[in-house]
Formats: C-alpha cells, sequence, structure tokens
DNA sequence: ACCGGAACAG
DNA sequence: CTGTTCCGGT
C-alpha cells in the first residue's frame, strides 16, 4: 500500500539552474538548513508553488497584504496536496491542520477574519532559505513598529522590497558601497565568508533605503505581491561561481549570480534593474525560457489587471487531471502536479464559501 | 471556519 | 521532524 509517488524526482530536475517551465525554486530551495537527505517537499513550498502559478489563480492566490494569500478553493487545494502526498484522502480539514503547525514555526500565520486567508512570514521562510542573506537584512529591515523593539527573536519582519532590495540592485544612495555580496566574491583573500559577524555594507546607516522605482512606477505603491515571484535566479543565468567561496552546501549560485554580475554600473547601466521581468531579455539561456511571461503575474489584488483570460471557460480537466484519485502514486505517470491540468476554472464551485 | 491536543506514520 | 488522521472545543 505504498504509494510510490515519483513526483519528487520531476521537481528536482538534475540541473538546478535551468528547472524548465514554470520555474520553480531550484532544488537548493527545496533544501532547508534542516535536510538530512531528502526529505519530502513540505507543504509550504506546495503551496508557494501553486501560489506562483497563473493555472491556479483560480484555487489560491496571493491577496491583501505582504504574504498573503487566500485559498480560494481549499477543496481543490487539499486535493492537489493529497495528490502530491499520495494522501487520497486528503482534504481542507486536515490541510489546514497542517498549515496550523506552521505558526509555532512561524513560517506561516492566519489572516483573522478573513475565511481561508493565511500569511507567510518570510522572515522565517527566507531565513530558512538565505540563513546568509537573512542576517545581511536584518539590520536593513528592521523596522521598529509601534510594538518598540519588537523585532522577535527570529522575527524581524521581512517586506518582499527589502528582499527587492537587498536582491535586485542593491546601489544605495552613497553609490561607492559595496554591492552587497560583490564584496565577498570579489575579495575573498579578507577571509572566508563571516556569517557569524555583521555586514560592513548594511551598517546601521543603510535604513533609507530606495525602494526598487521600477515595482513602485507603474502603481505609485508596493504591492503585496512577487514576494516569491520576483526571484533573481529566475533572471541570471548561474554563471559559475568559484568552488571556493561557494562550497556544495553553500549556495550554489543564485545569490551571488544576480548580486555578482549586477554591478556592472547602476547609475550609467540604467534603471534599477527589475529581476522579475529581467528575465530572458538577454538572450543566454534564453533558449528555453517558456512560460517566464513578460509580466510574470504582477496582478494586483485589487487593482486593474483583472484577470487571465488566457484561460478558457473550461480546461479538458478529466485529460490528464485524474486528481481524485491517486492516479501519480502508483503509477509512475506523472504529471498532475508537476504540469497538471489547470483547475476547473472554478466552475464546478462557484461559492465554495462559506 | 478555525483551533490545537493526541496518537501515529515514515 | 513533518505531516496525517481524528476529534472535542470555540
Amino acid at each position: 500500500m505504498d504509494c510510490n509517488c515519483v513526483s519528487d524526482l520531476l521537481f528536482t530536475p538534475p540541473v538546478p539552474a535551468l528547472w524548465t517551465p514554470g520555474f520553480a525554486f531550484p532544488d537548493w530551495a527545496y533544501k532547508p538548513e534542516s535536510s538530512p537527505g531528502s526529505r519530502q517537499i513540505q507543504l509550504w513550498h506546495f503551496i508557494l508553488e501553486l501560489l506562483q502559478k497563473e493555472e491556479y489563480q483560480g484555487v489560491i492566490a496571493w491577496q491583501g497584504d505582504y504574504g498573503e494569500f487566500v485559498i480560494k478553493d481549499p477543496d481543490e487545494v487539499a486535493r492537489l496536496w493529497g495528490i502530491r502526498k499520495c494522501k487520497p484522502h486528503m482534504n481542507y480539514d486536515k490541510l489546514s491542520r497542517a498549515l496550523r503547525y506552521y505558526y509555532n514555526k512561524r513560517i506561516l500565520h492566519k489572516t483573522k477574519g478573513k475565511r481561508f486567508t493565511y500569511k507567510f512570514n518570510f522572515s522565517k521562510v527566507v531565513l530558512v532559505n538565505y540563513p546568509l542573506l537573512d542576517m545581511a537584512a536584518a539590520p536593513l529591515l528592521l523596522t521598529p513598529g509601534p510594538f518598540g523593539g519588537a523585532a522577535g527573536p527570529d522575527g524581524p519582519p521581512l517586506t518582499p522590497e527589502a528582499l527587492q532590495t537587498l536582491f535586485s540592485t542593491p546601489r544605495l544612495d552613497t553609490g561607492s558601497r559595496t554591492p552587497l555580496f560583490a564584496q565577498h566574491l570579489s575579495a575573498p583573500d579578507t577571509d572566508k565568508l563571516r556569517l557569524d559577524g555583521p555586514f560592513p555594507f548594511l551598517g546601521p546607516g543603510t535604513a533609507g533605503y530606495s525602494k526598487p522605482p521600477a515595482l513602485l512606477s507603474p502603481y505609485g505603491r508596493t504591492f503585496p505581491e512577487y514576494p516569491w515571484n520576483f526571484n533573481p535566479y529566475l533572471a541570471s543565468p548561474f554563471p559559475k561561481l568559484p568552488a571556493s567561496l561557494y562550497p556544495p552546501h553553500f549556495y550554489p549560485n543564485p545569490l551571488a549570480g544576480s548580486l555578482g554580475q549586477l554591478p556592472t554600473g547602476p547609475g550609467g547601466g540604467g534603471p534599477a534593474t527589475a529581476p522579475l521581468l529581467a528575465g530572458p531579455t538577454g538572450d543566454g539561456p534564453g533558449s528555453q525560457r517558456t512560460s517566464l511571461a513578460p509580466g510574470a503575474r504582477l496582478t494586483l489584488p485589487g487593482t486593474g489587471v483583472p484577470e487571465v483570460p488566457s484561460l478558457g471557460p473550461k480546461e479538458e480537466s478529466d485529460s490528464e487531471l485524474e486528481v481524485t484519485d491517486v492516479s501519480g502514486c502508483s503509477s509512475d505517470s506523472e504529471g498532475d502536479d508537476g504540469a497538471p491540468g489547470p483547475p476547473e476554472g472554478q466552475g464546478s464551485r462557484g461559492g465554495a464559501g462559506s
């Protein structure tokens, strides 16, 4: 009775950098600090995955504040999760229980008042994926809210913008500042990466960082989107890194790739590089850049960009989406979740609400 | 709907 | 450790 799921295999392509379509997170992103071996996919990874795919906007989507998302179709999400884990009897009640365990872990919390609405704690999530980055970000992201010194022990409010700033173009006002990690990269001789010390380039004076204009321009305001869409890795072709700097157990490349190559000249180069859209425009690996839509998925919750008309009234949901049961579990046939048939366009479950 | 304890699987 | 299953309580 052991479902033999091969899903994981499909989710971990041989080459971490060039995951083919739809671009999921590279394999390293799926291996938090505590990955003894190859742990199974975790729920929040899965949620993130769904969240970044347009096909699932009908079932789950970003909405509200930073990191807030709403499960529009709990039943569907539960079913998809059940498929992923080969748990045919999964339902929202169980899934939500797993979600609730994240509360204590500070990965998620509930947006009270709003049904099926949860919110990611980016600080924690990012900390898991980018321990080093988070440290760098800490002094910068410390936003003393009304709670006084509130930044919890592990909960420095990390906003997508801040991350964006860190990731995209670290060219700070001073200009002479070092591009975040480039310092390490260009001056490895100093010593090994000092993860245990404060970052010089992110001193207390960095409080007044400027937000990426590219993101502010169109909307005049920061929108609660792209927390996970902006992936810089998505934009950079992953240059080969000196193994000396990046041991296997260290970040393979993503950060360095994006950060290391950008400081060519922010002033003369052009506007702030928008990692979101700066994907295949270059050329390099543009060979297989397929589903990375130029506009990505910058749909504001309450602003313009109504819906994706691309999705017809209904797709052939029964074609490959035998999700009702363990189609991909016993058999090796995959495709339920990897490139699953899009949800039935919410047609089947109009309200799903109350 | 949402919460969280408890037992249990892998 | 991460969930899954079940369930009483709000």
